[in-house]
DNA sequence: GTCTATATACAGATAGAC
DNA sequence: GTCTATCTGTATATAGAC
C-alpha cells in the first residue's frame, strides 16, 4: 500500500485552493490573477497549474467547496406547527446568509454576470432557493387545508412574496451599512405581519375580494 | 466666435462614451479592455486616450451617463390620497426597475464589489434609494396622523419592508427566467396584502399587541 | 482630432531542473 | 510536488506623424 503516504502531504494544494476560494468570493473571476493567489498562498504560479489544469478548473473547485455548506441546509422540521415551521425556516435563511456572507455575495455577483455560462454551481444554488420556496409553499398551504390559516390564502404567491422580502432584506444588507436598518428587525416585522395576514379569520370574511 | 465650429464634431467622443457605457454596463469594470471599446465604437484605442486620460476616467464618464435617467423620478403626487401616493411609489419603482434593466443590474453588481472605491456613482444611487424609502415612510406617517391608515403603523418598519419586497422582486427577475414567477403578480400581491394591512381597523384593535 | 506604431506591464500557461 | 525561467497573448498607455 504505498498509496497512504500521500494522504495529507497535499498541504499546498488545500493551501491554494482556500486562498482562491477566498479572493474569487471577494473580487469575482475576472479581477483575480493566478499571480495574486501564488502570492497570497506563498506559492509558485506553476504549482497551481500543477494541482489544477487552468485557472477554469481552479475556479470550478473554488465554486463547489464554496457550495459546500449550503447542503446542510435539509430541514428537520418534524413534529411542529405550521407557523412554527414556517418561522424556523425564516430563521434558517438568515441564519444561513449571515454564517455565509461572503460566498452569498459571491453567488449573487454571479448571477448578475450576463456571461452565458450555465456555471453548474450557481444552478445548484438556484435549485436550492426554489426547493426553499417550495417547502414554504407546501408548508403554508398544509396549514390552510388544516384550518391553521385562512382558507383563502394564496400559498404560492404568499411564499414568494416571502422570499421576495428574504431577498431583498438582504441586499440592503449589501448596499447601506450594517448599521442602519438592522435586518434583524426587519424580518420580525416580516414574521409579524405575514401572520397576523395569514390568520386574520375575523376582519370582513372574504375582505380580499377585488375584481382579480 | 471661433467656438462655434466645433459643438457637433465631438461624435467621436459621443460614440466611445456610448459604447462604453454600454459595455461597462454589460461586462463590468474588468472584463471590457479599451480595445474592445475601441473596437464596437470603431475608433483608435489612442482616440480613446485623447478624450479620457485614462480607462478610470471613462468609466467615470459612463456612470456618469448611466445615472443621468435616475433623477427625473422626481414623484408629482399631487392631490393624491395617501393610499394612491404609496402605490404610485410603488408602480414608479417597478417601471424604473424594467426600463433601466441594465443600468440596475450594474449598479447591484457594482454594490456587490469588496473594492474600496466610494464610487461617486453609486453613492447618489444608494442616497436616491434612501430618499424613496424615506418619501414612503413620510407619506404612510401621513396617512396614519390623518387616520387612513390605522394608529398602531410604524411608517418606517413598514417602507422597509415594502423596499425589502421590492428589491426581493428585483433581484428574483435576475434569478429566475423572466417568465417563471412573473413579478407582476408579486407587485399586486405586495399592494393588497400591504394596504389590507394598513387600514385593518376591525380585527382586534391593538391586535398586534406582542412583547416588545 | 485622428491615426499607426510602440513601450511597458502583466495575464495565463508551459518546460524542465530538482 | 515544487520550483525558476520563459513563452505568448493582450492589457493600458504614450509618441509622434498627419
Amino acid at each position: 500500500m504505498p498509496d497512504e503516504g500521500q494522504l495529507e502531504i497535499q498541504e499546498a494544494r488545500e493551501k491554494i485552493l482556500a486562498t482562491a476560494t477566498d479572493l474569487f468570493a471577494k473580487q469575482g473571476y475576472d479581477s483575480t490573477s493566478l499571480s495574486q493567489v501564488a502570492r497570497e498562498a506563498k506559492v509558485s504560479k506553476a504549482l497551481i497549474f500543477w494541482h489544477f489544469d487552468s485557472k477554469d478548473e481552479l475556479y470550478r473547485s473554488a465554486l463547489r467547496r464554496t457550495l459546500e455548506p449550503y447542503f446542510i441546509n435539509v430541514n428537520e422540521l418534524t413534529g411542529l406547527g405550521e407557523r412554527e415551521q414556517v418561522e424556523r425556516l425564516i430563521d434558517q435563511f438568515y441564519d444561513f446568509i449571515h454564517t455565509n456572507v461572503y460566498s452569498v455575495r459571491f453567488f449573487l455577483s454571479l448571477t448578475l454576470r450576463v456571461e452565458q455560462s450555465p456555471d453548474e454551481g450557481l444552478s445548484r444554488v438556484l435549485e436550492l432557493y426554489r426547493s426553499f420556496r417550495n417547502s414554504l409553499a407546501d408548508i403554508i398551504d398544509s396549514g390552510r387545508r388544516r384550518g391553521v390559516f385562512c382558507s383563502d390564502v394564496d400559498a404560492s404567491r404568499e411564499a414568494g412574496l416571502i422570499m421576495a422580502a428574504l431577498g431583498g432584506i438582504l441586499i440592503q444588507q449589501f448596499m447601506s451599512d450594517p448599521s442602519s436598518n438592522e435586518p434583524a428587525a426587519l424580518i420580525e416585522h416580516l414574521k409579524q405581519t405575514l401572520f397576523q395576514r395569514l390568520t386574520a379569520n375575523g376582519a370582513e370574511g372574504t375582505h380580499a375580494g377585488r375584481p382579480e
